[in-house]
DNA sequence: AACGTGGTCAACCGCGAATGA
DNA sequence: TTCATTCGCGGTTGACCACGT
C-alpha cells in the first residue's frame, strides 16, 4: 500500500510553467488569495497543475518582492554562519510538545545538544534572514556554490594541516566511527567538519580543549536541561557520538549571568565571523562581508547578536509568532 | 561544428507534521 | 482518539546553458 497521491498524476501537467499559467495563478491569488487550500486552487483557476506545484511556483517565483540574482557577500556570510549553527531539521512547532513528549523527533537534538531547541526548518530560518530570498533559492545556492567554495578551501587546508592535526580530529575518520557517528547525516558531518575547520583556524594547537562558539545557536541558559522538567537521564541514554565535541558545539554562545555574551565569547564570535570570511573569500579579503579590522559593522552581520528584550531565546531574531509560541511554552513549563 | 562535461536552478517527490472532522 | 487530508520541508532530478576539447 503506497501513499495516496495528492493529485491525479495522469491529468496534471508537469515541467516548466508557461507565462500563461504564471499569469493565471498570479492574477487569481492576487485577487482572491490562496483560499487556504492549495490542492483545490488549480481546479478553481482551471489550471492543470498539482496544488503543490502551484504553491511552489507562487512561493518561489510569483510572490511579490522575490529577489533573484546574485547573492551578496553579506548574504553569503549569513547563510554560511547559520548553516553551521543550525541543526539539520529544526522545525518550529506551532504546538510545542510538552517536555514528556520530547521523543524521537527532538531526542536527537536533545541528546547531542544537552538542551532543547526550537524544532525549526533550516532553510526557512536562513531564508527568513534574507529578505526576498526563498528557502529553495538558499538551498540551491548553498548546494551549488557556497558549499563548494567552503569545502574546496577546506580541502586545501586539510592537506596543509594534516601533519599537525590533533588526535581528536584524527579520530573523526570514518574508520574509527562508532554506530552513532555513522548514523550522522552527511550534512551533520559536513557541519562538524566545517566547524572543525573554523575551530582549527581559531586555535590550531588546542582545538579539542577549546569549546567552539556557535554564533546564533541557543544560549545555554534557555532551554537547558537543568531548568526544564526533563533531564538527560529521563531522555534515555545520551548519544555516544562525539559527545564532547557535539556538546561543546551545540552548547551555543556561552552567556554570562545577565544573558549576554561575555566579552571573551563576543570576541570569539567576531573571530569566527572573520574566519568564515576567510574561508569564503580567501586570505586578504576580510571585511568584504562587514567585518572590518576584526570588528563587526553594525547592521551588516548582526543577525546573531543577542538582544534580550527582543527574544527570550537570545540568539535569533524570531518572528512575533515564534516569540509568542516560545513565551507561552516557557511560561507553561517554567523554563 | 560536434560532442562531452560540469554548473545552475526550477520543479518534482516523498515524507513527517499539522490540522480538522 | 483516530483517521483523512493538506501543508511544508529536504533531498533529488532533469532540462538548459556555458565552456572546453
Amino acid at each position: 500500500m503506497g501513499r495516496a497521491p495528492c493529485c491525479d498524476k495522469a491529468t496534471v501537467k508537469k515541467g516548466p510553467w508557461s507565462p500563461e499559467e504564471d499569469a493565471m495563478l498570479k492574477n487569481y491569488i492576487e485577487e482572491h488569495g490562496t483560499g487556504g487550500n492549495w490542492i483545490a486552487l488549480p481546479h478553481k483557476i482551471g489550471l492543470k497543475r498539482c496544488g503543490k506545484s502551484c504553491r511552489l511556483r507562487w512561493l518561489n517565483y510569483l510572490r511579490p518582492n522575490i529577489k533573484h540574482g546574485d547573492f551578496t557577500p553579506e548574504e553569503d556570510s549569513i547563510i554560511c554562519s547559520l548553516y553551521i549553527s543550525i541543526g539539520s531539521r529544526y522545525r518550529l512547532q506551532t504546538q510545542l510538545p510538552t517536555p514528556s513528549l520530547f521523543t524521537t523527533r527532538l531526542s536527537l537534538i536533545h541528546d547531542h545538544a544537552n538542551h532543547y531547541v526550537l524544532n525549526m526548518a533550516r532553510w526557512s530560518i536562513i531564508a527568513a534572514q534574507l529578505p526576498g530570498r526563498t528557502d529553495n533559492d538558499v538551498k540551491n545556492y548553498w548546494n551549488t556554490k557556497l558549499k563548494k567554495r567552503l569545502l574546496g578551501r577546506r580541502k586545501d587546508r586539510d592537506t596543509h594541516h594534516r601533519q599537525s592535526a590533533t588526535p581528536a580530529m584524527s579520530e573523526m575518520s570514518t574508520e574509527n566511527m562508532n554506530d552513532g557517528e555513522r548514523a550522522l547525516s552527511a550534512s551533520a558531518m559536513e557541519r562538524i567538519q566545517l566547524c572543525m575547520q573554523l575551530q582549527e583556524l581559531q586555535n590550531p594547537l588546542g582545538a579539542h580543549h577549546n569549546p567552539l562558539v556557535w554564533p546564533g545557536t541557543l544560549s545555554s541558559n534557555s532551554f537547558n536541561s537543568n531548568s526544564s522538567n526533563v533531564t538527560v537521564a529521563e531522555q534515555g541514554q545520551s548519544s555516544s557520538m562525539n559527545e564532547p565535541l557535539m556538546d561543546a558545539q551545540m552548547e551555543g554562545v556561552a552567556m554570562d549571568g545577565l544573558g549576554s555574551p561575555s566579552s571573551a565569547e563576543n570576541s570569539n564570535m567576531i573571530s569566527m565571523e572573520a574566519e568564515l570570511e576567510e574561508l569564503l573569500y580567501g586570505e586578504g579579503n576580510r571585511g568584504k562581508a562587514g567585518v572590518v579590522d576584526g570588528g563587526v559593522q553594525q547592521g551588516d552581520v548582526d543577525w546573531w547578536s543577542y538582544d534580550q528584550g527582543k527574544s527570550p531565546v537570545g540568539s535569533w531574531d524570531f518572528t512575533p509568532e515564534a516569540n509568542a509560541v516560545f513565551q507561552d511554552y516557557t511560561s507553561v513549563y517554567d523554563i
